[in-house]
DNA sequence: ATGTCTTTGTGAACGCGTGCACAAAGATTG
DNA sequence: CAATCTTTGTGCACGCGTTCACAAAGACAT
């Protein structure tokens, strides 16, 4: 799940279990594809097999949007691409700015899927004099000063922070004072925003870091062999430790022998 | 929440949730930068506040690793930045290869992020003969063809797909066949491995998708002037519709008016 | 030592999300 | 028109995750 949200009721939106809407890109990725193949109808186990969930699972979830399937035959590829499309308010053009165009920003404006559905990248910013001008996926970077006018000369709602880290925050204030309310963050912090505004994180040393817990656990299992009180040492305790080991309550009495690679 | 994941048991992994393990990365973060502050210890609602969680949360995360705070002073945050990384596995370095050097791969290679805290990029690969020899972020760009040794001769057990999405499957089938174990996807697509592989996804499209969901919700809100039954056409329904405007069980009499923006 | 004050660790309750399993709906066939 | 077959839509139960609220633990002052 993608975190990195200003809390609020959190789930009822509209109704639509949040879990629901971050599945609907989903769905909807896999009807257009049957929708180039000019396939006309689906069944729910069909697009829960294209889609990587389980079929009464999409059932439910389209049972949010509404009976939108005929018993004995399955949905309307058309009909369910263009029902998700506007639930997730992609009948509508979207301007998108991006501040930050280094490595990273110059990638999502040159990504495809941008453009391609729903989103148009309204302008680009960078920080830097030098890059002023210059033309990035046929976009011309402008300047940080002019960023206030473009957000609200364009009507953008939406911004995308690829900034390092240390600009991230000061970037969102202004992206929010200038009428931004929903924020897609690069940026590698937290990010502090006034409530109505929506702030949704991607952050790539997350995800490796949680690919190498589950990578050690399985290296952990195999190498099952004689590893058992060697727990690392590590850096003196400055404060006193106490009951470790004997305040064993629920969790095991495994504790927290890590298992982990010799090597 | 990031998604994808071939599912398991999903959870349970050394006892530990997979929620609390997607958070860990947050808590050792701000842990670092307490600690490059030099600040000793730290309460857990300081903590929380920088984490930007709730302290009771961080608390209840914290009791899955072990009781590693004083009570009435707080946590020590050399040992906890420890504990956390060991937890990990950061302790050890994992080599990771990113394939595809586009413009994302490009950004990846050159993220401070991967070789900071346990990770090293082994290898970059491209599919693009021109590409190869050709150094990105100092690092010299391989074939496709020598994935496989690559993979084994550097014991790579994490991969990064950043291919376009009709070579994500067969990039993935091969890291997975030459023993990768783990892999990051930043590829549009759903990705089919063997059980025992773990896969991450990171989708630009669909958490701007997301973001235009609540944009689009916000929008409707303010904009609760006559808005009532202008239910857009759309595409002519192929199938039947049968009964929708009755068929109304306990979702609400509110049906499905979407209240979208008369834009 | 004793008392007070701070902060942790966690039991318990609640709510959301998931998946099963089945009844109802409709297509299709005879 | 009746019977059969397919597939949807959903009631229900279960489990995970979150949050509250508080007792226990320890620091610190007297």
């Amino acid at each position: 799940m993608a975190t990195g949200r200003t809390h609020r009721p959190a789930t009822r939106s509209r109704g639509i279990p949040e879990a629901t809407v971050a599945r609907l890109p989903l769905y909807l990725r896999a009807l257009t594809a049957l929708s180039e193949r000019s396939v006309p109808t689906v069944s729910s186990e069909e697009l829960a097999a294209a889609a990587g969930v389980n079929s009464a699972k999409l059932r439910k979830d389209f049972s949010y949007l509404g009976s939108y399937g005929t018993r004995g035959v399955g949905y309307d590829v058309e009909y369910l691409v263009y029902q998700i499309s506007r639930e997730l308010g992609l009948t509508q053009d979207w301007p998108v700015v991006i501040v930050g165009i280094g490595n990273l920003g110059a990638a999502l404006a040159n990504y495809g899927g941008f453009a391609s559905r729903g989103f148009r990248v309204a302008a680009l910013i960078d920080a830097d004099p030098a890059m002023a001008g210059k033309p990035v996926a046929g976009i011309p970077v402008q300047h940080t000063d002019e960023l206030e006018t473009i957000i609200r000369d364009n009507g953008v709602s939406i911004g995308v922070i690829a900034t390092p880290a240390g600009a991230a925050q000061q970037v969102c204030d202004r992206l929010v004072a200038a009428g931004v309310t929903s924020i897609l963050n690069f940026a590698p912090t937290v990010l502090t925003v006034p409530d109505g505004v929506d702030v949704r994180k991607v952050d790539l040393s997350i995800e490796l870091q949680i690919l190498a817990f589950h990578e050690q656990r399985k290296a952990g299992e195999e190498a099952a062999a004689g590893v058992a009180a060697d727990r690392a040492a590590g850096p003196a305790r400055s404060a006193a430790v106490a009951g470790r080991e004997d305040s064993a309550t629920d969790q095991g009495p495994d504790g927290d022998v890590p298992a982990v690679m010799p090597a």
